[in-house]
DNA sequence: CTGAAAGCGCTAACAG
DNA sequence: CTGTTAGCGCTTTCAG
């Protein structure tokens, strides 16, 4: 009745291998200062007992938590329509799990969620933060900086240098630089919209994406970039969805019936522009020619034509962050470090070409 | 140089609210047994620093972590080509987050990631473990069985009762019961293939799901209910994959020429097969009517024409599990319980009618 | 190179 | 009802 099944303690293992707590702290933790003939003891009273160390102990006096947040602040449960989060997801995970890093995730949907993220993170649960989908008004990084924990954003965050925001969150200490991923949404529009140059399509229309999202902001950038002198008409306004981009097809065939091509902000948009451009009986790629944005196969490969589209590595976009994340905090506040981390981090893209362009 | 920067402890509040640590810890935690006034002076305290409980130190006293383990033990990255699991962590997130539990999600891939995970399980960092997608040889049981950790699966495990993995697991004293949370496959498949059946069709195939899986396995059974006396040729296995789908499209055609319906096991593999009937110029639902299982939005509302399709609420699901191992928490243990917790909830399908048949 | 001792911040008896 | 007192299991000086 005095042996509760409970799990071992570094003093059981330390009693069985006839040595200190200390010592078997010592072999635990990467083992260096402990004389052969002893660590093996200890390893194997380790094994024996199938000690396994208690993080909140641990935790307690090395305030570290080998534990990274991964906050997605999606109001709209649209997000979750696509795989995309899924994908980071798993890029991060690994890099997480190659560093023995816990992956806590913490899911908004609204106001009273950003309070509890904000307290989340303020309460010293998590060695760092990675931060997806911001939009322009988010109050998120206001909280987060005032957590004043690391952070790595996914995509751009929304603020230019002179909005309230930016500046609040730039200026702490704290967070000298804001460090964020991106694929390079301008280049890659860029591109696509080159190449449809390239077909010798001349009547290029562009279906934008949400327009408080960087990612959109970008890729209508882009375009403009190739087609400075465009017809304002051509640009249509959307929002990432199917439905939108069926909208906004309808839209630009209205404005514009001499229309030769689209560049859809995303594949989603995309499909949903092909499905307008078959019920008017207008041919992909012969009398319109589309490309899209992501390359997210689930949509790309299973639309008719197959989808011309840019792609981004969304995984390794995940990856990235983590790795840039866990480099800082290894680092010991290396992103104040001469020269400091990089600012922003943007990933290539590249144009896969399919049927629809 | 006295002060660092770090978080205020229950020691200051103390101090300022002029009280003990104990009383502190009280009304940070309920508050209950402490009178009014002194209550408010420490909330005023609270406020004041911007006292946040440091979870370490609490979860080494309590043994309590306020925090659920996810598994998703995908071995195939397809599983995030759909949105499913994005679902169901919507669905779990907002149950743990109304109980004040952490979501600490453990993506796997490999073998090695299942002996990372048990270790992370037998460490005690969570209070329980919430796990998806387990295949029919999966070696996870087996280590959460060791693991000790309180468990709900997201699915009907693979072992049937006299499978080795599930006596070693429902022989444990901590785990005396499998509880698991599933839709009902069988009974939704049912419907499907009544509701063909209703509509006239006699020549109905079916395109398995993932045999691997009891989701696949049950839905076949439901077709079978049915359809007990059908042609075997009429089933054709399959992968839940829209490739997938294509495969065993075609392969049902060349077999049964004479087909006049298709229920498939999920709607990317209906997606797939709409592709091939299409191909082959065969009209839907006219010649041959088809319907789906899952009612995945952003594939049976693109299909054309979209897809008749067995719905089942992904997001409760989520939300039902977490219920269930975090009521199993609170009740110390209920799972043991007289009578016991359910062994498997059972959630009800809907067919949702739209122009596939 | 190893052990002894001092907490990390909190909760939970136990007194008062 | 409130304060005092022990630790929870671990790392980390500091001696030896």
């Amino acid at each position: 009745m005095t042996e509760t099944a409970s799990r071992p303690t570094l003093e059981a293992v330390a009693a069985r291998a006839g040595v200190s707590r200390a010592t078997v702290s010592r072999v635990v933790n990467g083992g260096d200062g402990v004389r052969e003939p002893l660590a093996e003891r200890v390893r194997q009273a380790v094994e024996e007992l199938g000690y396994v160390p208690n993080q909140a102990a641990r935790s307690l006096v090395t305030k570290r938590h080998d534990a990274v947040a991964v906050v997605i602040a999606e109001p709209e449960p649209r997000v979750f329509a696509d795989p995309f989060f899924a994908r980071q997801l798993r890029g991060i995970s690994k890099e997480l799990t190659a560093h023995d890093s816990q992956l806590v995730l913490l899911l908004t949907e609204g106001r009273d969620d950003h309070a509890r993220v904000g307290r989340y993170l303020a309460g010293g649960h998590v060695d760092g933060a990675l931060v997806f989908s911001l939009h322009l008004d988010d109050p998120l990084p206001g909280l987060i900086r005032r957590a004043g924990v690391p952070t790595v954003f996914g995509g751009r965050p929304g603020w230019s240098d002179d909005a309230p925001g930016a500046a609040d969150f730039a200026r702490t200490a704290q967070n000298p630089e804001v460090v964020y991923v991106d694929s390079d949404n301008r280049g890659g529009a860029r591109e696509a919209v080159r190449y449809l140059v390239g077909l010798g399509r001349t009547r290029i229309g562009h279906i934008t994406g949400a327009l408080d999202q960087t990612s959109a902001v970008d890729r209508l950038d882009g375009f403009r970039d190739v087609m400075a002198d465009a017809d304002p008409r051509l640009i249509v306004e959307s929002d990432f969805t199917p439905a939108g981009g069926e909208r906004a097809m309808r839209e630009l065939l209205d404005r514009c019936p001499d229309l030769d091509a689209v560049f859809a902000a995303n594949d989603l948009t995309a499909s949903g522009a092909l499905r307008v451009l078959r019920e008017r009986g207008l041919r992909v790629p012969d009398d319109v020619a589309v490309v899209g944005f992501d390359d997210m196969l689930s949509v790309a490969e299973q639309t008719e034509p197959p989808l011309t589209t840019v792609r981004q590595d969304i995984e390794e976009m995940g990856r990235l962050m983590a790795r840039l994340l866990l480099r800082g905090l290894d680092g010991h506040g290396a992103e104040a470090g001469a020269g400091g981390a990089p600012r922003g981090v943007v990933l290539p893209t590249t144009l896969v070409r399919r049927a629809s362009a």
